[in-house]
DNA sequence: AATGTAATGTTATACTATTGCATAACTGCG
DNA sequence: CGCAGTTATGCAATAGTATAACATTACATT
């Protein structure tokens, strides 16, 4: 976890929470990190608790909220600073991050065009992933 | 309202929701709309309604959801099925709907890429909108 | 110990959304 | 017309998501 101290003091309880949101293999919502975090604590911790460490995780690239599910995973790629693309399989719940320079720059000249200060960006794409389709397709469903 | 009708039967409650949309100069949460159309029909309606209304118009294209805000916007560009861009100003809340096929088309190369089949995507870049920047620099702010 | 700051705890509440079932309105048809 | 089938709306309860406001704790510096 060490690697990911971009200033920020890494707690028991912030330890606990990226832990939590890499071992699952899908975003969690505030109230799943909640209950995991509350078992592991032994003790029953308040919404605000979870949406602050969410918040913090957040503002330091180490976790990122998904809009469209109202749930957070723990983010990849902290080398680069980019803002990233989510592909949502609507089956198995995964995420999957990835990243393109062209898209990029095509909404950073989107927005230029507009006279738009961009300050944040949101791209999430919703379907059904690789493993998911081939899995269906062999259902014969 | 006669041109938006694509096999949407138009009942006063949904012209009214749909007027309402229009008239609003940024997004509408479903409660700013319950509590408008409530006041218009002299009665309180209840939010299931609400949200019914608004997910009709979602699926014919008429209104638009807005993830990062919850909230809803009447939509432009009925002609075209294409989904679009928000530019959300986080000053005057306004959304500015647009459009890039390019980004269409790299968007839809990196599902295909991933092997993901792609059936719904959200773009959204917040930031501050250009007349809102002016007023702020006229501000000396 | 005294002070300051960051982190966490606690209670209550606000905001967003859905489930499930009841009722009403409209359509087509005999 | 009267009836069945369908779509739309009403309504009560509740689930799910998020924040405000204030109390307490933990730690670092002096």
């Amino acid at each position: 976890m060490a690697c990911r101290q971009s200033g920020l003091q890494m707690t028991p309880l912030r330890e606990a929470a990226v832990s939590e949101l890499w071992r699952a293999e899908r975003p969690l919502t505030a109230y799943e990190l909640l209950a995991r975090l509350s078992e592991i604590a032994g003790r029953n911790l308040g919404p605000p608790t979870v949406y602050r460490l969410l918040d913090t995780l957040c503002q330091h690239g180490i976790a990122r909220r998904i809009e469209s599910l109202n749930a957070y995973v723990a983010c990849h790629r902290r080398e680069h600073d980019h803002e990233c693309i989510f592909l949502l399989c609507q089956e198995c719940g995964g995420a999957t991050e990835i990243e393109d320079n062209g898209l990029e720059r095509l909404l950073r000249k989107q927005a230029e065009t507009a006279g738009f200060e961009m300050t944040r960006r949101v791209v999430e794409v919703s379907g059904v992933c690789a493993p998911c389709r081939t899995a269906v397709d062999s259902d014969g469903a």
